[in-house]
DNA sequence: TTAAGATGCGTTATAACTTAACGTTCTGAT
DNA sequence: ATCAGAACGTTAAGTTATAACGCATCTTAA
């Protein structure tokens, strides 16, 4: 990986922290176009795999959007709750759950490798309004 | 929903199912485009966002492909196990995990509305291999 | 230090997925 | 029979993602 990489990696996801709200690859791009407006979506989707697979990005596959990963350590399957009211995502863990979804696969023989847990919903705020 | 919509679904449900694993909507308009060469994106979207309503078809969030529903039940949320080696899908349902699953989200006071569960890995038979 | 090989980057182009918009056709109620 | 509303087909375009390729950069060994 060369510095070029890297540090694309790290505006990305400065742009990506800076946004509490999910953001799709090409309103990023968008953004760090103001910057550099020869920027092209293979160099941020390749940024967005290399920060996704370090865990610093989450995916959300149901929205074809990314997330900067709110925790500190970065080494869990999340549990997104996504609000579809305002767009906000929360993120929480349970080994538990994971060790329970795991063995419910694995009655079949079947060996998880990754998992994506996503829910839709309102959130407490947009629940009450 | 007229005639040519319900035909529409029920063609659309049938080479589904005779395909034993998931399917892009593209993949399925070329089927259909066998019969009816004129058929677009459109109408065959259309048809799967009323049976994925109604639960017989499942929409795989993190491939963007569908699948029959491998139930008899349709009013559940699934959990789909999906191989990276050979691309078939199993299907499970716990109550058990969904309810914790709906805690876990609900202590902020999240109220979930749709759950999407699914794990990448291995099938019993792909793993062996 | 420099040449060879490997890796990864930017760029162009295109593929894959999804939906907006609109006029037409069908359906069901009056 | 006629009208209103829903659903359909069709065209067109919007959004998301990747293949391919040549150039730049890094690495290693002589």
């Amino acid at each position: 990986m060369s510095k070029r990489g890297k540090q694309m990696q790290t505006e990305l996801l400065s742009v990506l922290r800076s946004h509490h709200a999910p953001m799709s690859a090409y309103e990023m791009l968008g953004c760090l176009r103001e910057e550099n407006p020869r920027l092209a979506p293979p160099t941020v989707y390749r940024a967005l795999a290399a920060l996704t697979d370090r865990g610093s990005v989450h995916r959300l596959e149901s929205l074809n959007a990314f997330i900067a990963c709110q925790r500190d350590r970065h080494d869990h399957a999340s549990i997104l709750s996504i609000c579809d009211d305002c767009g906000g995502v929360e993120e929480n863990i349970s080994t538990e759950l994971l060790k329970k979804l795991s063995s419910i696969a694995g009655k079949s023989g079947f060996a998880p490798a990754r998992h994506v847990i996503e829910i839709h919903g309102h959130c407490a705020s947009c629940e009450s309004a």
